[in-house]
DNA sequence: TATAAAGGTTGCTGTTAGGGGAAGGTAAAG
DNA sequence: CTTTACCTTCCCCTAACAGCAACCTTTATA
Protein backbone atom coordinates (compact mmCIF):
# COMPACT_ATOMS: atom_id res chain seq x y z
CA UNK A 1 0.00 0.00 0.00
CA UNK A 2 1.29 3.75 0.07
CA UNK A 3 1.94 6.31 2.22
CA UNK A 4 -0.99 7.65 2.15
CA UNK A 5 -3.16 4.45 3.35
CA UNK A 6 -0.54 3.16 5.45
CA UNK A 7 -0.53 6.57 7.62
CA UNK A 8 -4.49 6.52 7.83
CA UNK A 9 -4.26 2.87 8.97
CA UNK A 10 -1.68 3.72 11.48
CA UNK A 11 -2.89 6.84 12.48
CA UNK A 12 -0.08 8.78 11.87
CA UNK A 13 0.15 12.12 9.62
CA UNK A 14 1.71 11.77 5.93
CA UNK A 15 4.37 13.86 7.00
CA UNK A 16 5.17 12.24 10.20
CA UNK A 17 5.50 8.74 8.68
CA UNK A 18 7.59 10.23 5.36
CA UNK A 19 9.68 11.66 7.76
CA UNK A 20 10.29 8.30 10.05
CA UNK A 21 11.27 6.75 6.44
CA UNK A 22 13.73 9.49 5.81
CA UNK A 23 15.34 9.02 9.23
CA UNK A 24 15.35 5.37 8.40
CA UNK A 25 13.04 4.50 11.74
CA UNK A 26 10.65 2.56 9.20
CA UNK A 27 11.95 2.30 6.04
CA UNK A 28 9.17 0.97 2.96
CA UNK A 29 10.44 -0.54 -0.01
CA UNK A 30 10.07 2.28 -2.96
CA UNK A 31 8.60 1.58 -5.90
CA UNK A 32 11.16 1.95 -8.85
CA UNK A 33 8.99 2.84 -11.57
CA UNK A 34 6.96 5.62 -9.77
CA UNK A 35 9.52 6.49 -6.63
CA UNK A 36 6.60 5.93 -4.62
CA UNK A 37 6.99 4.58 -1.04
CA UNK A 38 5.23 1.02 -0.50
CA UNK A 39 4.11 0.08 2.79
CA UNK A 40 3.38 -3.67 4.10
CA UNK A 41 1.12 -4.78 6.80
CA UNK A 42 4.07 -5.13 8.68
CA UNK A 43 5.28 -1.84 8.59
CA UNK A 44 2.08 -0.47 9.64
CA UNK A 45 2.31 -2.21 12.62
CA UNK A 46 5.70 -0.79 13.54
CA UNK A 47 4.35 2.88 12.75
CA UNK A 48 1.21 2.12 14.99
CA UNK A 49 4.03 1.01 17.88
CA UNK A 50 6.11 4.00 17.03
CA UNK A 51 2.54 6.70 17.22
CA UNK A 52 1.96 4.73 20.95
CA UNK A 53 5.14 5.13 22.09
CA UNK A 54 5.70 8.73 21.06
CA UNK A 55 2.40 9.03 22.73
CA UNK A 56 4.13 7.54 26.20
CA UNK A 57 6.59 10.10 25.21
CA UNK A 58 9.17 8.11 24.10
CA UNK A 59 12.02 10.71 21.77
CA UNK A 60 12.25 9.26 18.64
CA UNK A 61 15.78 7.83 19.20
CA UNK A 62 14.00 5.77 22.27
CA UNK A 63 11.38 4.48 19.92
CA UNK A 64 14.01 3.54 17.61
CA UNK A 65 15.22 1.42 20.44
CA UNK A 66 12.25 0.39 21.70
CA UNK A 67 11.38 -0.86 18.33
CA UNK A 68 14.76 -3.08 17.82
CA UNK A 69 13.58 -4.52 20.83
CA UNK A 70 10.18 -5.09 19.68
CA UNK A 71 11.57 -6.99 16.50
CA UNK A 72 14.23 -8.89 18.44
CA UNK A 73 12.46 -12.38 19.60
CA UNK A 74 15.72 -13.03 22.24
CA UNK A 75 15.37 -9.19 24.04
CA UNK A 76 15.77 -9.51 27.57
CA UNK A 77 12.46 -7.52 29.20
CA UNK A 78 14.89 -5.86 31.54
CA UNK A 79 16.66 -3.93 28.72
CA UNK A 80 12.71 -2.69 27.25
CA UNK A 81 12.05 -1.62 31.74
CA UNK A 82 14.82 -0.04 31.94
CA UNK A 83 14.36 2.27 29.21
CA UNK A 84 10.76 2.63 30.60
CA UNK A 85 11.76 3.48 34.15
CA UNK A 86 14.35 6.18 32.91
CA UNK A 87 11.24 7.82 31.51
CA UNK A 88 9.19 7.40 34.05
CA UNK A 89 11.95 9.43 36.67
CA UNK A 90 12.53 11.75 33.91
CA UNK A 91 8.47 12.41 34.13
CA UNK A 92 8.89 12.46 37.76
CA UNK A 93 12.13 15.38 37.43
CA UNK A 94 9.51 17.67 35.81
CA UNK A 95 6.70 17.31 37.74
CA UNK A 96 8.45 18.27 40.88
CA UNK A 97 10.42 20.87 38.46
CA UNK A 98 6.60 22.18 37.62
CA UNK A 99 5.09 21.78 41.12
CA UNK A 100 7.80 24.04 42.66
CA UNK A 101 7.42 26.69 39.68
CA UNK A 102 3.48 26.61 40.09
CA UNK A 103 3.65 27.11 43.80
CA UNK A 104 5.78 30.35 43.87
CA UNK A 105 4.02 31.80 40.51
CA UNK A 106 0.90 31.17 43.02
CA UNK A 107 2.41 32.75 45.77
CA UNK A 108 2.66 35.49 43.60
CA UNK A 109 -0.51 35.94 41.89
CA UNK A 110 -2.04 35.74 45.26
CA UNK A 111 -0.74 38.53 46.71
CA UNK A 112 -0.90 40.87 43.16
CA UNK A 113 -4.34 42.84 44.23
CA UNK A 114 -5.21 42.13 39.95
CA UNK A 115 -6.69 45.75 40.03
CA UNK A 116 -6.15 48.95 38.27
CA UNK A 117 -3.19 50.54 40.08
CA UNK A 118 0.05 49.68 39.15
CA UNK A 119 2.10 48.28 42.68
CA UNK A 120 2.48 44.53 41.79
CA UNK A 121 4.51 42.40 43.92
CA UNK A 122 4.94 40.11 40.84
CA UNK A 123 6.89 42.61 39.02
CA UNK A 124 8.81 42.87 42.15
CA UNK A 125 9.89 39.92 42.48
CA UNK A 126 11.15 39.78 39.14
CA UNK A 127 12.60 42.65 39.47
CA UNK A 128 14.16 42.04 42.48
CA UNK A 129 17.84 41.99 43.29
CA UNK B 1 29.84 48.41 30.26
CA UNK B 2 30.40 45.91 27.00
CA UNK B 3 28.41 42.32 26.96
CA UNK B 4 30.75 40.16 28.85
CA UNK B 5 30.49 42.44 32.03
CA UNK B 6 26.64 42.96 31.30
CA UNK B 7 25.99 39.33 30.94
CA UNK B 8 28.07 38.30 33.79
CA UNK B 9 25.82 41.12 35.94
CA UNK B 10 22.51 39.45 34.63
CA UNK B 11 23.52 36.15 34.99
CA UNK B 12 22.98 35.76 31.69
CA UNK B 13 25.36 33.78 28.76
CA UNK B 14 26.66 35.97 26.32
CA UNK B 15 25.13 34.41 23.93
CA UNK B 16 21.16 34.96 25.49
CA UNK B 17 21.93 38.49 25.57
CA UNK B 18 23.19 39.16 22.17
CA UNK B 19 20.18 37.48 21.07
CA UNK B 20 18.06 39.50 23.23
CA UNK B 21 19.54 42.13 21.50
CA UNK B 22 18.91 40.72 18.11
CA UNK B 23 15.24 40.30 19.11
CA UNK B 24 15.00 43.86 20.36
CA UNK B 25 13.91 42.54 24.12
CA UNK B 26 16.89 44.66 25.71
CA UNK B 27 18.63 46.67 22.83
CA UNK B 28 22.01 48.42 24.12
CA UNK B 29 23.24 51.65 22.62
CA UNK B 30 26.09 50.47 19.50
CA UNK B 31 29.93 52.03 19.55
CA UNK B 32 30.32 53.65 16.41
CA UNK B 33 34.28 52.89 16.28
CA UNK B 34 33.85 49.89 17.34
CA UNK B 35 30.81 48.08 17.01
CA UNK B 36 30.74 46.87 20.26
CA UNK B 37 27.06 46.95 22.08
CA UNK B 38 27.17 49.42 25.22
CA UNK B 39 24.96 48.36 28.35
CA UNK B 40 23.62 50.72 30.85
CA UNK B 41 22.98 49.87 34.09
CA UNK B 42 19.06 49.83 33.40
CA UNK B 43 19.95 47.45 30.57
CA UNK B 44 21.62 44.95 33.06
CA UNK B 45 18.21 45.55 35.09
CA UNK B 46 16.14 44.57 32.28
CA UNK B 47 18.12 41.74 31.80
CA UNK B 48 17.90 40.32 35.14
CA UNK B 49 14.30 40.92 34.80
CA UNK B 50 14.21 38.58 31.56
CA UNK B 51 16.58 35.83 33.06
CA UNK B 52 14.19 35.77 36.73
CA UNK B 53 10.80 35.59 34.10
CA UNK B 54 12.49 33.06 31.84
CA UNK B 55 13.19 30.79 35.06
CA UNK B 56 9.75 31.25 35.87
CA UNK B 57 8.74 29.65 32.20
CA UNK B 58 7.85 32.90 30.59
CA UNK B 59 8.05 32.41 26.86
CA UNK B 60 10.46 35.37 25.08
CA UNK B 61 6.98 37.38 24.20
CA UNK B 62 5.68 36.98 27.34
CA UNK B 63 8.82 38.59 28.68
CA UNK B 64 8.16 40.91 26.11
CA UNK B 65 4.99 41.92 27.61
CA UNK B 66 5.99 41.89 30.93
CA UNK B 67 8.98 43.82 30.49
CA UNK B 68 6.78 46.66 28.80
CA UNK B 69 4.83 46.61 32.01
CA UNK B 70 7.42 46.64 34.05
CA UNK B 71 8.88 49.37 32.65
CA UNK B 72 4.98 51.30 32.32
CA UNK B 73 4.42 53.16 35.36
CA UNK B 74 1.19 53.39 34.99
CA UNK B 75 0.48 49.68 34.20
CA UNK B 76 -2.59 47.92 36.13
CA UNK B 77 -1.30 45.39 38.08
CA UNK B 78 -4.32 43.26 36.82
CA UNK B 79 -2.27 43.30 33.23
CA UNK B 80 0.28 41.23 34.94
CA UNK B 81 -2.22 39.04 37.18
CA UNK B 82 -3.70 37.59 34.19
CA UNK B 83 -0.43 36.59 32.48
CA UNK B 84 0.90 35.17 35.80
CA UNK B 85 -2.96 33.40 35.75
CA UNK B 86 -3.02 32.10 32.05
CA UNK B 87 0.78 30.55 32.96
CA UNK B 88 -0.08 28.60 36.05
CA UNK B 89 -2.99 26.98 34.46
CA UNK B 90 -0.73 26.26 31.46
CA UNK B 91 1.47 24.15 34.26
CA UNK B 92 -1.72 22.98 35.83
CA UNK B 93 -2.26 21.53 32.08
CA UNK B 94 1.30 20.20 32.04
CA UNK B 95 1.37 18.84 35.15
CA UNK B 96 -1.80 16.60 34.22
CA UNK B 97 -1.38 15.26 31.52
CA UNK B 98 2.45 13.81 33.02
CA UNK B 99 0.49 12.93 36.05
CA UNK B 100 -1.41 10.42 33.29
CA UNK B 101 1.30 9.63 31.39
CA UNK B 102 3.31 8.80 34.48
CA UNK B 103 0.42 6.42 35.62
CA UNK B 104 0.36 4.82 33.08
CA UNK B 105 4.00 3.90 32.26
CA UNK B 106 4.46 3.02 36.26
CA UNK B 107 1.41 0.61 35.52
CA UNK B 108 3.50 -1.06 32.40
CA UNK B 109 6.70 -0.79 35.04
CA UNK B 110 5.08 -2.79 37.37
CA UNK B 111 4.07 -5.67 35.15
CA UNK B 112 6.91 -6.31 33.43
CA UNK B 113 9.76 -8.83 35.44
CA UNK B 114 12.67 -7.12 34.19
CA UNK B 115 14.09 -10.03 33.27
CA UNK B 116 16.19 -12.24 30.63
CA UNK B 117 13.43 -13.56 29.13
CA UNK B 118 11.76 -11.88 26.15
CA UNK B 119 8.27 -11.66 27.32
CA UNK B 120 7.60 -7.94 27.98
CA UNK B 121 3.80 -6.16 28.46
CA UNK B 122 5.46 -2.86 27.73
CA UNK B 123 5.87 -4.07 24.17
CA UNK B 124 2.54 -5.43 24.35
CA UNK B 125 1.29 -2.36 25.53
CA UNK B 126 3.06 -0.69 22.90
CA UNK B 127 1.80 -2.69 20.15
CA UNK B 128 -1.79 -3.63 21.16
CA UNK B 129 -3.89 -3.17 18.26
C1' DT C 1 57.03 47.60 21.40
C1' DA C 2 55.67 43.37 19.57
C1' DT C 3 52.72 39.93 20.40
C1' DA C 4 49.64 36.91 22.46
C1' DA C 5 45.47 36.32 24.95
C1' DA C 6 40.98 37.77 25.93
C1' DG C 7 36.87 39.44 24.43
C1' DG C 8 34.06 41.64 20.85
C1' DT C 9 31.44 41.30 15.99
C1' DT C 10 28.57 38.92 12.25
C1' DG C 11 27.00 34.84 10.20
C1' DC C 12 26.07 30.02 9.60
C1' DT C 13 24.61 25.56 11.35
C1' DG C 14 22.28 22.45 14.71
C1' DT C 15 18.98 21.23 18.13
C1' DT C 16 13.10 18.33 18.27
C1' DA C 17 9.82 16.34 15.49
C1' DG C 18 7.75 17.22 12.21
C1' DG C 19 4.15 21.23 9.58
C1' DG C 20 3.31 24.03 5.50
C1' DG C 21 3.73 24.82 0.92
C1' DA C 22 5.80 24.86 -3.97
C1' DA C 23 6.84 22.52 -8.24
C1' DG C 24 6.15 18.61 -10.70
C1' DG C 25 5.17 13.48 -11.71
C1' DT C 26 1.47 9.55 -11.24
C1' DA C 27 -2.99 7.31 -10.67
C1' DA C 28 -7.73 6.97 -10.44
C1' DA C 29 -12.31 8.76 -11.51
C1' DG C 30 -15.66 11.20 -14.31
C1' DC D 1 -9.40 13.46 -21.98
C1' DT D 2 -9.43 16.07 -18.22
C1' DT D 3 -9.93 16.87 -13.51
C1' DT D 4 -8.87 15.54 -9.08
C1' DA D 5 -6.34 13.16 -5.74
C1' DC D 6 -2.16 11.50 -4.31
C1' DC D 7 2.70 10.95 -4.59
C1' DT D 8 7.65 12.81 -4.90
C1' DT D 9 11.65 16.01 -3.51
C1' DC D 10 13.10 20.34 -1.71
C1' DC D 11 13.13 24.26 1.14
C1' DC D 12 11.68 27.23 4.97
C1' DC D 13 9.63 27.52 9.76
C1' DT D 14 9.21 26.57 14.74
C1' DA D 15 11.96 28.14 20.55
C1' DA D 16 15.63 29.83 22.49
C1' DC D 17 19.57 29.80 22.26
C1' DA D 18 24.70 26.89 21.72
C1' DG D 19 28.74 26.15 19.05
C1' DC D 20 31.92 27.33 15.72
C1' DA D 21 34.37 30.07 12.05
C1' DA D 22 36.51 34.19 10.48
C1' DC D 23 37.81 38.44 11.66
C1' DC D 24 38.45 42.83 14.57
C1' DT D 25 39.62 45.39 19.09
C1' DT D 26 41.33 45.84 23.63
C1' DT D 27 44.30 44.47 27.20
C1' DA D 28 48.16 42.03 29.34
C1' DT D 29 52.59 40.36 29.13
C1' DA D 30 57.65 39.44 27.61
Amino acid sequence: MNIGKASKLSGLTVKATRYYANINLVKPRQDIQTGYRMYTEKDVLKLKFIGKARCFNFSIDECRELLSLYENENRPSKEVKKITLEKISEIDQKLNDLKTLRKELSHLANNCHGDDRPNCPILEALSKK
